[in-house]
DNA sequence: GAAGTTATTGTAACCGATTACAATCAAAAA
DNA sequence: TTTTTGATTGTAATCGGTTACAATAACTTC
């Protein structure tokens, strides 16, 4: 392994020149920079970046945990994040939690260990004392996701507005009879996208009955499976908004398995605009999240963190958008 | 912040001991060992990992390089990975090139800088001499992805023999003018599975026409666009064999957005088997690659290479399987 | 009880960089 | 020419652990 004492002995310098001239190259003589530069060069030399960062006690890497990488959702905020990180000379290491919290709480040793210097979560499942006092120590900036009546900075959306304008818009085309297909309720997605579709039914004087409302996993079968739960029901319902595009899908799905069709059937609104709605047959009517600013957004409060700057505020909600393609229509019935 | 010497003060000995407590437990004593470990708790001592990677020259971390994080298969190879690493007691950091071969290379940086010890690239774009004397001095396995006449560690399936089974698959069905949409052809995928292609055309004797060849680039637009084509000749293919599913998606819309159907008018097959191919209309009929166990053979060769051992074979080719779906049908011109 | 073993602990060098401070050198000012 | 000043370079401490080796303690064996 050539390191620097090497550089140094072959340039016939000291190893504090040859590291000024790595990092702090105003500070040396153009002549002996050259010499150096040209040891560097014939030696192939790279700094071991352990040692700078055991010296610097810094990383310049960040952590961002995501629930689960196979969500395409998630790729999009962390482009976002990535590309605010690389521009500011930060690293960006992944952490897959695979939807298991355990692993979520493991990856926060990371940054106890001195392994990176900040971190981002799309996820906040774990116990909120546990982060809450995490985030007194370590720079941490939450995104997507959210601890209610925390002050942890935060970036997202207001899913329970979004919601409440997702089911405003089945309301608005007449439907009255809606069903949702929430996420899981104990998370606070899942709790405020219901809550949003039970204010929306409410304004309108709409009566919500229990069987209207189906808790699913974000997944694709569970959207299914809930989507056959209403069909069974003497009077389904007209239109349903479900809590995400994957269980919109499952939904979809559903309701074409028993000879029905989306939307003149059954309207079905989901939430995240992925990839695949567009695709999909009927193109998904959905929410649409600025999925990259979220990431830009979150990435440039850690900074702000990290530089122990001030923060102004800590909130930051940003504007989603009702993107209209074809799985919703007017209620005929 | 905290560090060793504080525990052996606390509990009265030398940071030598708090370091065995630490790591060969065995070595030390019940009693000090106790006096040690309640340091720690009343310290909330985390042992500084970059300090001991430092002092032992290694970082029990692997790198992932994929082209595209977005793209799910590639999320799917990764967790097969991930488990055999952290069962090993690795950590697997991610590197997303966001299809941007200078990224890719990049990464190179991390391990020649001391951060991991081993790297598995999903993608192999690079210049081929650079890989090449690349793993020279560091332990590489190459998935998915593989150069052509390398003896480089890799994992992968026969993509030659697999675009030949699912182009046999249309020539049973009956079909003789038959189109591929292929990938880039300057990539090793790209140009396997079009060899495969006409490999299989020339032993049935059909004939493979310059224009039944179109380039696509493994996105669902290039898909759509290169159908498009076909779709204007006087007399279109049959049946369609796309180098991936996302272009398989965007042939069948292109087919679709002509008013004809798939498998009746043209019959479409993909390659790869991702998530939303079983959910799609037509579910589509594809090749399905051993995604997760790619990852776990490329991380069980990547484990003995770090650990020196014999590695008795070089090239490990993986079976695939031909998934038969709704996209295909019997040619009845 | 002395000698020989083994178990336990401490001392200090080490990993490879960075950087405060001191030393040296060259140019400008007196 | 001497002094002053700023530019350039070197010396050595430091980051926080690990570990070879030495020292000491505890236990056996005869």
């Amino acid at each position: 392994m050539v390191s620097i004492k090497d550089v140094a002995q072959k340039a016939n310098v000291s190893t504090a020149t040859v590291s000024r001239v790595i990092s702090k190259p105003e500070a040396v003589k153009e002549e002996t920079s050259k010499k150096v530069l040209k040891a560097i060069q014939e030696l192939n030399y790279q700094p071991n970046v352990l040692a700078r960062q055991l010296r610097r006690l810094e990383t310049k890497t960040i952590l961002v945990i995501v629930p689960d990488i196979t969500n395409t959702f998630f790729s999009k905020v962390l482009r976002g994040i990535e590309s605010v990180a690389v521009s500011n000379g930060y690293k960006v290491i992944l952490g897959d939690a695979g939807n298991d919290v355990e692993r979520e709480e493991e990856y926060l040793n990371v940054l106890r260990q001195k392994q990176a210097d900040g971190i981002v979560m799309l996820t906040a499942r774990m116990e909120t004392g546990v982060i809450e006092k995490f985030s007194v120590d370590y720079p941490l900036v939450l995104a997507c996701e959210y601890i209610e009546g925390s002050t942890i900075p935060t970036v997202s959306i207001d899913n329970v507005s979004s919601a409440r304008k997702a089911t405003e818009y089945l309301i608005a085309l007449g439907h009255e009879k809606i069903g949702t297909i929430t996420g899981p309720l104990n998370v606070v997605l899942g709790k405020d996208r219901l809550k949003g579709y039970t204010q929306a039914m409410a304004r309108h004087n709409l009566s919500v009955e229990p069987f209207l409302v189906q808790e699913g996993t974000f997944t694709f079968d569970s959207g299914y499976n809930m989507m056959m739960k209403f069909l069974a029901l003497s009077n389904p319902p007209t239109a349903v908004f479900a809590a995400n595009d994957e269980m919109a899908f499952g939904a979809v799905k559903a309701v074409k398995s028993r000879g029905l069709r989306v939307p003149e059937d059954v309207s079905v609104i989901g939430f995240d605009d992925i990839e695949f709605s567009a695709i999909f047959e009927p193109p998904l009517t959905t929410i649409s999240q600025p999925t990259f600013e979220i990431g830009t957004k979150a990435m440039e409060l850690l900074l702000k963190l990290m530089n122990e700057d001030e923060i102004t505020r800590n909130q930051y909600i940003l504007e989603d958008s009702l993107i209209e393609r074809d799985s919703c229509t007017r209620n005929n019935a």
